[in-house]
DNA sequence: TATCAGATTAGAATCATTCTAATTTGTTGA
DNA sequence: TCAACAAATTAGAATGATTCTAATCTGATA
């Protein structure tokens, strides 16, 4: 808890309820992806209440931190990632499956960016099938 | 002109007006992407009317039959890509950018996927900055 | 501990996309 | 050529994830 509160802290976010709840939940020390509707189903089975706008909120309050990453893998929702090393998916539609692939994989030849543009980051998702 | 309408018959599409507007509009030998939005304004700008309804439905049509590819890049909106060879692309979201990167990539140690699922497509986004 | 910027909230609004159900139109085979 | 019918088109309603609004609340600071 001392270390959540740190992380929080250490980003100048103030220490709400709320914001303790949802670190606590995604800072557990195991990876997740998580939608804005699967966390607020999630943290409202215990009795603390936390409206629907606050995920949301702070699910992108903790993005512009640097806190999580934010995949749009789908187009149909938006999925956040709280494994922030430099790292990749397997992504299988039918099944909702979304899973890690560590970087330690290299492209040859990165091709050149337009002028005035440099290369942010790659992301690269490996669809599946069966 | 005819070679439009072969191929919506070598894919069993009917040759109505409307997706013979839609395919000489994509297929016009230039690589685009385009939104089903962007398709339906241009498309209504000439005389011809299309229902925003009947340009969905075609490019999911013309995706389903492998003419077009469909690219899920920022959760915002769908693209569909005119590009059917294997490429990948950039991509900067403030200037939304996105620009076709030729395939000459490969990356070294693909990674095994999961048990039962092997990789249908390898789809790498570089993101940019300025 | 009063202050107040920032956080939370319910509910409305937005917006891309999908659905519905009625109408229209290619295509096929006689 | 044309009747029949499956498939395509359509307007408008519905959906669903996300964002916005504007009122209320609450940590952090001095």
């Amino acid at each position: 808890m001392e270390n959540i509160k740190e992380i929080l802290r250490s980003k100048s976010l103030k220490l709400t309820k709320q914001r303790l709840l949802i670190a606590s939940y995604l800072f557990d020390g195991h990876d997740k992806h998580v939608t804005a509707e699967d966390l607020f189903k999630k943290l409202n089975k215990s009795k603390s209440k936390i409206s629907l706008a606050t995920v949301y909120n702070t699910l992108h309050e903790f993005y512009k931190n640097k806190l999580i990453n934010k995949l749009a893998i789908n187009s149909e929702k938006i999925y956040f990632d709280t494994n922030m090393s430099n790292h990749h998916h397997f992504y299988h539609k039918g099944d909702e499956l979304l899973i890690d692939v560590s970087n330690n994989l290299k492209i040859k030849r990165l091709p050149n960016p337009p002028k005035g543009k440099k290369i942010k980051k790659v992301e690269i998702v490996f669809h599946l099938e069966k």
